[in-house]
DNA sequence: GATGAATGAGGATTCATTCAT
DNA sequence: CATGAATGAATCCTCATTCAT
């Protein structure tokens, strides 16, 4: 309709509210999760709250599970950066230290929005796409049998993916239900699970 | 008087015709749940399948969630069950004996239905009445650090709530994923598995 | 089972125990009406309030219908008793003298039982069998009428059937809503408007 | 926020589209109610009647009562423009001449839609917001009290509340009587009754 | 006659998804 | 691309009534 040829600007004016609005989905999805639960969040609702038509909804997300499967990527993205970050700073530290400090974390990681983490996990039914809520732990399961496999020398003699599926489900799971448990999990409290929880995973470990 | 929807049973069963219905009702929501998942337990599917109309379904039930209830009641009363047998049989042996046992037994109680065990776990929304698939847990707990206080001269100084919630909760977190990560866990690994498991928890309870 | 042939004594036991359990069931119904309104009223509850089983229920009347026709016949039996009292009583007093009492009569009428008179006008769906809620106005009419065609000497020249229609339709409606806007109408209110009422029919009917 | 069920529209029907539909809506509940009465008027055959999805219905009306509403609204609204034009147009007129039209407006008014105002009137349960429909009532006393207390002069002296409630009430009575008893109200009755009711009313209200 | 378990048609309502504008 | 009206299958649940015991 216009004269000149556009050219990126606009292109990428319309790429950057295509995010904003990809963004504003996600984020109202995560937010009536929370405040409401799933079976709050209908796609009308959450097209409402995100300030955007439900035909929009749908020109970003082809379904609802779409929805809730991104707003379950973000939340593990941010869970993992964590994980991740703690793992290559202790990468070659030994286990006494290494250990207080991955399960310190762990920790930290399921406090980063304990709601919305509550949601998800005892929410949303593990069906179809929604199946894949593990593929963080599977993450997690690579990365700390890495960092096994590099402190070998410290270890006793074990099976590594064996000890690091005992380390990993161990740790989540403390760190899961203390956060779960007690919406109000005190730094006091945090610290002594810590310190237990790291040394039963290092004497484990420990030749 | 009224408000939130019941979930106690209506009726007491006691008559004989009704005991057959309500269990045929709760059988056949397990089915449905075991071979259809959550989303397809619609009420008249569970009665048609219980050979029993909707209206008898009500009869017993007061509404779905009761009936889900009923369901996972039933599946937490055969865990338990093997649960307390063998913390009273170890209940006088040293930690070395008993963990191993204990372990195992965690191990067989979620192969006794793994199936409706997954299905319980994760597609059923955590909601309303069904929040306490958790009571489990609880009664676990507690028999346990019962455990651990009768063998206390065995163990290192110790918070036993702690040290209770710390054993608990690894040991049930292994078992879990265990049998619902490989639907096929041979018995060698199970094995294996107790064994590692039980040397972790040992060695952390030990002096 | 017994040895001498049993005489009517035993029949009217059995006839007055029917008798009681129609009494029960009509009376439940009311019960219910009143106090929780038609749409709780199921035979159901209706049977269990009267201390007796569905089937039972059943056998006494052929549906829920027939109970509620018994409820309203009932109610307007105790009406039109005192109705028909008041007009055999002024049958040959003047209509200044008769109108108030007849006036005060359909007040104190509407006043036996005010809430199930309510619900019986308000909630109950005059349908099928239950049209002849109306019944009542019909012999008010009739019995209204003869005591016009016998005072007839005192009167303006009238269309009897008219003026009774005029009369009864009022003094009826005054009445009904009187009792049913202000559950508590007070004696001097109810004076106020028995002493309208009466004017103005005394003055519609005077020559 | 939520509690009880609404009765307001849901949308305000801005667009075209929705008003045709709401309208579409409101008006297959008045067929149906006055064809076939209370009772089958369930959604989903307003929705089909309508020509339209019970989807379409509860984005428009959230609940059936509401619909009910609707319709109440609608046939006292065209009620009461009867009753109000009349009453503005003899507000200045002495009683002799502006109670017969005002009774006779009373019949008109009734005489709208006879059918519906039955079914409004007789199978309509005065449950939760269907309580309402007396709301009629409570304008035409106020409206009547104001035209009464305009013509003080011509009165004797009485209380005007009073006096307003015996003779709305009558005229209603008479009015609502005569049409729904005899569906075929001729225009002979009809004037006939007018003449007395009106007589009775003006000598009642006469000094 | 009494009992109460069983029936099942039917009703209100929701919500993911589509598509004409 | 956005909008939001429209869709309709699907779900939970109720209740008058029946009938085997």
């Amino acid at each position: 309709m216009a004269g000149k040829p556009l050219t990126k600007p606009r292109k990428k004016a319309s790429q950057e509210r295509s995010r904003a609005t990809v963004d504003a989905l996600v984020e109202a999805t995560a937010r009536i999760l929370v405040k409401e639960g799933f079976d709050k969040a209908s796609t009308n609702r959450i097209a409402e709250v995100a300030g955007v038509s439900v035909g929009s909804l749908y020109q970003y997300f082809p379904s609802k599970e779409a929805l809730v499967v991104a707003v379950i990527g973000r939340h593990n993205h941010s869970t993992m950066q964590l994980v991740r970050s703690v793992l290559s700073e202790v990468a070659d530290q030994p286990i006494e230290h290494a250990i207080p400090r991955i399960v310190a974390v762990a920790i930290r990681a399921h406090r980063i929005d304990p709601k919305l983490h509550r949601v998800l996990t005892e929410q949303i039914p593990r069906t179809g796409q929604l199946e894949n809520v593990e593929a963080f732990n599977r993450e997690y399961f690579t990365l700390f049998r890495e960092y096994l496999a590099n402190r070998r020398g410290d270890l006793r003699p074990v099976d590594l993916d064996l000890a690091a599926y005992v380390c990993v489900t161990s740790i989540e799971a403390l760190a899961h239900n203390a956060v779960l448990r007690s919406t109000r999990l005190t730094d006091q409290e945090a610290e002594a699970l810590v310190d237990e929880a790291s040394r039963m995973i290092v004497e484990y470990l420990s030749r």
